[in-house]
DNA sequence: ACTACCTTGTGAAGGAATTCACAAGCCCTC
DNA sequence: GAGGGCTTGTGAATTCCTTCACAAGGTAGT
């Protein structure tokens, strides 16, 4: 398949919301137009974005709601449960714990590891709190598919280190800071801290 | 100036953060070609984004850490103290607030808010919580520069716009929700949801 | 069944961001 | 102070992404 630009998956993300809302409203059909009205760009956007899979809508009609929807599911690659292992459980590793989101859109919370040793035996979201003692054998019998990485940024890097060498393919970070993992692996970050510069640059630099 | 693009503002961020941590440890000088291996990028690049705001650095020799830092310091507007609110008190509200990144880098929490009468009057990083009574009036009176928002998605759009008409020109959504303001107000949007999503795609569509 | 009207799917055009490649400039040594 | 070795700054080339524009195909009404 050829490759798939980033900014792509996001926006199939984004229509898929819409999609939700308008399977609970019980709506049969959607214009590219309507979706892109909703998401903030172009319908030959959305056209574009869904043709990299296929050819889901009807000419002259649209998209059908729920076909679109669960097409969308496929390839986003939501119809799987995920197995999830939260590693930092401090004030941002709980928060992320307890968000709804998460368990809701088939990510599962299966473990969460600290190496604060107060916190280790404590409960997360239904998960006790190890110690990364047990990570390596943890992971080798569990078998996660995604990390949460919510660690202070010094040891964020040694620690991805563990999670990759583990076997994980797919890690969320929230340290802000550059991780170099290797490239079949996939590392997401969100970094708050950029962000905040970002609006600080537009705030200064407004014409 | 001509428009910069939001790619270049977010490597700033990076390259600053480097150059942080150079100082810290005394170096006088760095080349394109090192911050670019530390950032995950190339140096042409590192060069192209600083030749948007001038020329800093010296042929031949490099760049010096601490004038490069004290410059991209200036061009993101770090160097004035932002105040900022925080709206929603909840899980992802507070874990927010105490984070140590927003006081260190001169993002100030000059006030928090709540709709929930079990949380106003709690405190929360220094904030009284307050409600969303006041905020018109708090907003006339304490000039916040920047929003965070970390409420339900289902009302974000409704508090956003009173956020944009009581003046707040740069918003940090955390609601997983496309939210629309006019093109003065800038609003960046961390969606969790959508940064898991792009990890099942990217685990499910590999080669 | 014919016509009028929609909306998709997609090559082609256009625009934006990244990478290339090299002249210009600075330091250091001899 | 001339030459060699680096590294910057930047037009030009390239690659990637978005927008345009329209043929193809479907619906609905008559």
């Amino acid at each position: 398949m050829k490759r798939i630009a980033d900014s792509t998956v996001r926006r199939l993300s984004i229509y898929l919301r819409f999609l939700e809302e308008f399977e609970g409203r019980g709506l049969a059909t959607v214009s590219s137009d309507e979706l892109a009205r909703r998401g903030g760009t172009t319908s030959a956007q959305v056209r574009k974005d869904l043709s990299f899979f296929g050819s889901f809508g009807k000419r002259g009609l649209g998209y059908s709601v729920p076909e679109l929807a669960t097409s969308l599911r496929g390839i986003l690659g939501l119809e799987k449960d995920w197995r999830v292992v939260i590693v930092g459980a401090g004030k941002i590793g709980a928060a992320l714990a307890q968000y709804g989101g998460f368990r809701q859109r088939g990510f599962h919370i299966i473990g969460a590891y600290d190496t604060n040793p107060d916190k280790v035996g404590r409960t997360l979201a239904g998960a006790t709190i190890r110690s990364m003692d047990s990570f390596e054998r943890d992971v080798a019998e569990g078998a996660p598919d995604i990390a949460v990485l919510a660690i202070p940024s010094e040891r964020a890097q040694e620690v991805l280190d563990r999670i990759v060498s583990a076997g994980i393919k797919a890690v969320l970070n929230f340290a802000p800071a550059q991780l170099t993992a290797p490239l079949d692996v996939t590392v997401k970050t969100v970094n708050m801290a950029m962000e905040l510069e970002g609006l600080s640059f537009a705030l200064t630099n407004r014409d």
